[in-house]
DNA sequence: CCTCCACTGGAAACCTAGGCTC
DNA sequence: GAGCCTAGGTTTCCAGTGGAGG
């Protein structure tokens, strides 16, 4: 803060000349060429190549962990797909479900950018999958949806989407619905209707993790279009993919942290990005994975996670209902159920904040043993933040 | 081997906010 | 504006259960 503002500025104009071109690695960033994903590119485009005579390709299913370049091989295919053959009435959406929310925000979406205006709540979801359809058929439109983390709708809200969906085929006489779906959950197909696994999976693609060879590789090639030459050492890219290697493979956190620990360098005016950067960037990736993941939670959500802070050793179940309850009367919220307080565990440890196992202590009942994920301070310094929260403590 | 605790987690009912129709 | 619709969050109800202590 006591920084002479000359200073700031010096230091910004020299770090400025650490990046050519910052883009290449953001996260929306499609290179020219996907290293290692050469196989996958070509069997994703053999299955879409039919769109091309205006015939409906196979559904597809995509899977593989975190970062192994799903997302980016079906985007890469899907707009060489559009260049191809402008005049083709060819729509290509590109959906998250989990970013999207709901259920029905994830057909909002796909609504959206096939050109429907919908309101964001209040209609029925099988109105907005009939107004999708009739688009499709009135309009023609060969659309190819790309549905990511298709496994948390599954899990959340069932299968009726891609039933529905999965039947396109039978209902469009003109235009078609093809769905390229995307997990990183090999085990969600066991609750798929059959019916639907038969048709969504027509073909099916695994994406292996990269090996820590191959992410050095991937890096390297980034580097040198985003960095100005010498910046970035042979042994920073090293550090880098072994870092991201250890975390199954993980591209997208590999690029990640080359990108932070070049604003990093920037920031402090060094001429390379050194391994303290990327130190650092892997500690700020952290930090911002869990700010962004605490500050869009309910109040509910926090105030439960600010009592399990309180026990440091881990905690179970009841434990946490009693002290929430206490601290919810404080704060003035309302106070939810046991049954609800059960239920928000377990989907605080599907986000990885805490961990929230079952376990049965005998006689003395089964409960789930509850630890914290989190560093406390980072907890409680954002979530204090709240002001529901602050104006009660 | 049996009991019985402290919950878990499924199912259904209820509530609220919002759109639609007339 | 009244009356109807639905999605999503929550409550209510409750059968089910893993395993330490008997």
């Amino acid at each position: 803060m006591s920084d002479d503002i000359d200073s700031i500025f010096q230091r910004a104009k020299r770090g400025k000349a650490l990046f050519l071109d910052r883009k290449a690695l953001s996260p929306e960033y499609i290179p020219d060429h996907l290293p290692f994903r050469e196989q996958q590119i070509s069997a994703v485009a053999e299955v879409l190549a039919p769109a091309l005579h205006m015939s409906k390709p196979s559904n597809l299913l995509l899977y593989g962990k975190t970062g192994t370049g799903k997302t980016a091989v079906s985007r890469y295919v899907l707009s060489k797909l559009m260049a191809e053959e402008p005049s083709l009435n060819i729509f290509t959406p590109y959906v998250n479900a989990r970013i999207a929310g709901t259920e029905y925000l994830t057909l909002w979406e796909i609504a959206s950018s096939l050109g429907l205006t919908i309101p964001k709540t209040g209609l029925a979801i099988a109105e907005v999958i009939k107004q999708i359809f009739s688009v499709i058929q009135s309009q023609s439109l060969n659309v190819i949806l790309a549905l990511d983390e298709i496994d948390y709708l599954i899990h959340s809200y069932g299968d009726n989407i891609l039933y529905q969906f999965t039947r396109a085929g039978e209902r469009t006489a003109t235009g078609f619905l093809s769905i390229v779906g995307i997990s990183n959950d090999l085990k969600f197909k066991e609750v798929l209707d059959p019916r639907v696994l038969s048709s969504l999976g027509e073909e099916e693609l695994v994406f292996p993790p990269y090996t820590v060879e191959e992410l050095r590789a991937i890096l390297a090639e980034r580097a040198a279009v985003a960095f100005k030459q010498g910046v970035v050492p042979q042994s920073t890219v090293n550090l880098c993919a072994a870092l991201a290697g250890s975390e199954h493979g993980d591209a997208r956190r590999a690029v990640d942290l080359l990108r932070i620990a070049g604003e990093v360098a920037e920031r402090e005016g060094f001429q390379r990005v050194d391994d303290a950067c990327i130190r650092k960037a892997s500690e700020k990736v952290e930090y911002d994975r869990v700010e962004e993941a605490l500050r869009s939670l309910p109040l509910q959500n926090k105030i439960i996670l600010l009592t399990i802070s309180k026990f440091q050793q881990g905690t179970n179940t009841g434990e946490v209902y009693t002290g929430y309850a206490t601290l919810a009367k404080r704060i003035g919220a309302e106070i939810l159920t046991q049954r609800r307080v059960s239920g928000i565990l377990a989907e605080l440890d599907l986000l990885g904040l805490v961990e929230a196992a079952v376990v049965s202590k005998g006689r003395r009942g089964r409960t789930k043993r509850i630890r914290l994920l989190i560093p406390t301070d980072t907890l409680e310094k954002i979530i204090s933040e709240d002001p529901s929260i602050t104006a009660a403590a």
